[in-house]
DNA sequence: GTGAAAGCGCTAACAA
DNA sequence: TTGTTAGCGCTTTCAC
């Protein structure tokens, strides 16, 4: 949390309900479920438990009337099934852990959104675990599967958290030559395209702020960059590449950096739309006009990108699908279905907006 | 996901990774693991199933020597406890279950970074479920508790989904007279902070983004604005306060209507900062500026709102803070120990930007 | 079509 | 201190 250091803090206090300072947990309701099992439901319909557990499971083979007999005791005896009873016998959980390096992140929450629609229509669970990208976080998530609380894991980082085979599904960023199946985007292509798009406006000095070093993700992009320059005959100049960390403050700080340089660039590429908007915020301080004296350019399509000023121009990825691709493949796995394709890679958009504009004559 | 029909989108495809089309879901690696359990722990050990459990879970109860083999049969068998068998005995899961209307906000996010370390510390694990403020697929969630799948369950809106009683914390929006446990901001002081920070630099013309009707947070937080201008002897002009549903866009519509109005208000205050991320974009569309022409508040303090152009005016909340709160109270009525208070509230901080101004004289 | 009974892996009496 | 054993609630043979 933020310090509250502000005078105007309030303290923490408690509301005035006529309560006594130390309450019974139990207070006002009983936490108690009236519990019921499966042979209180035979018992009721005059039938045997395995009747019962029939009639709920494949109703076809127990005659119409011993059917309604069991519904009707179900009904009475407010019969929930113990699902914890029922994984046990069965040995499958219904949970699949997704590993996620920061819920907070605009673009990792529309993964989860679409893989957790994805699991509730395919009856599963998804247990979220946000791993601050550290590997023994990682790893003892990934544990729940060995200790049979969950069925598999999704794991959005290039880390494999597994020393022994496991189900599990890689999107978003991939392992190379990983074991397990991959959905991801191409993003080589997609800085290449972005790259491409700068350089038809002229721009031949493109600075660009990475990602974390060990990100294969950022080593693909960097490679679509090059890829683009290269094509352009461009020469490649280290110095405008920095890196960041995918922060708001990265972008604003790697910002600081190349507008310090000796010869500015003209343009400047960021590899996600956070730090995109943090450089927005230094280029301005610097007293710089976006796009006219630089342009600048994301990487996602977050909400917040098209309503910067100027809004941002950026690649949009189909975000929810990497989620729903990843539920849908890992189940494949976990029901041992045949995977159509062990690797996935999926469609990205250049989405053109106001923060990119043909490069200064002046220059 | 977003409609990509820009001419740019690359198709999906696949990796030309050599492999068939149709691949066996086990290619590359077997899914299978090697169970173990504790009666082959106990044949390697020379011992009952009883010690193996004794052993793991009391060790002091067991005599060093015979703990030493455990070990050593542990280890040789490579044994790891099912859990489902644990929690199935002992009819408690582990899990709790947080009920969160939408991932995706930043705000909500930061709350489940909390519960989820503060659930992780304790030993619990979390299950997060997106319920886009849907009463059916909370009711759903909530099910969890009594299909014996969780053992409580945070909900962070003001609506409770058991129609029995159950293990709740209720948290953020809390439910008025509700019967379970409460963690809230003081919206209301809040918001008359806020306010009356306007009225201080001159405003007398507030309009007022709301969230949607049904929300107790934004009829706490009207209740303080109408405290601050009522204690101001300024009048309620009814034209001022419009609806929203804390998106980007209702806060570019909101601006709309606002800037619309005969006698455009000197500031704007958005119920939460999304919505003032969106009305900042209309506000500058209509060629004012921010807060020269007028003065533009919001609510949460997310990131974003400090790398806005201006950086935004609003309201910290300890966002994490809630989470954790949430859990350990959760946590609390699960084991039934005694609550110090059932209704918390937290502190605010008002956060002072660059958005607001000194109402303009020549108005 | 239905019932009896075994047993999933573990814990917790109770006995020794 | 350690072992024996009875279940937790359910599914699933296997008889009837």
């Amino acid at each position: 949390m933020p310090a509250l250091s502000n005078p105007q803090l309030q303290v923490p206090k408690i509301s005035g309900d006529g309560q006594p300072a130390v309450s019974s947990p139990a207070e006002g309701f009983d936490n108690e479920v009236v519990l019921s099992n499966i042979r209180e439901v035979a018992r009721l319909a005059g039938v045997s438990v395995a009747t019962v557990s029939r009639t709920l499971k494949s109703p076809e083979r127990v005659l119409p009337e011993t059917r309604d007999k069991v519904n009707a005791a179900v009904e009475q005896a407010g019969y929930r099934p113990n699902l914890m009873a029922v994984q046990f016998r069965s040995q499958r959980t219904g949970n699949l852990v997704i590993l996620v390096p920061a819920i907070a992140n605009t673009f990792f929450a529309r993964v989860i959104s679409g893989a957790q629609q994805a699991a509730q229509a395919a009856n599963y669970r998804l247990l979220l675990c946000d791993t601050q990208g550290r590997e023994e976080i990682e790893r003892e998530f990934a544990e729940l599967v060995h200790n049979h609380q969950a069925d598999g894991v999704i794991q959005l980082r290039a880390f494999d958290p597994f020393t022994e085979p496991a189900p599990m599904v890689n999107a978003c960023e991939v392992i190379q030559g990983g074991r397990h199946p991959t959905i991801s985007l191409d993003n080589r292509a997609a800085a290449k395209a972005m790259t491409e798009h700068l350089i038809e406006l002229g721009h031949r000095r493109i600075g660009l702020i990475k990602g974390p070093k060990s990100s294969p993700l950022t080593r693909d992009r960097v490679a679509g960059y090059q890829d683009a320059l290269q094509q352009a005959g461009i020469d490649c100049d280290p110095a405008l590449i920095c890196h960041g960390d995918f922060s708001l403050q990265a972008g604003h700080d790697g910002a600081a950096a190349m507008l310090a340089l000796p010869e500015r660039p003209t343009a400047l590429f960021c590899e996600n739309d956070e730090m995109a908007i943090g450089a927005l915020k230094r280029i301005k301080q610097e007293g710089l006009r976006v796009p006219e004296d630089l342009s600048l350019v994301g990487f996602d399509d977050i909400p917040f990108a098209a309503y910067c000023d100027p809004p941002l121009t950026t690649i949009a990825q189909p975000a929810e699908v990497f989620g729903q691709q990843a539920v849908e493949m890992l189940i494949a796995l976990i029901e041992k279905k045949p995977l159509v394709e062990r690797h996935v890679v999926l469609p990205f958009e250049l989405t053109l907006r106001g923060s990119t504009a043909v490069v200064r004559q002046g220059k």
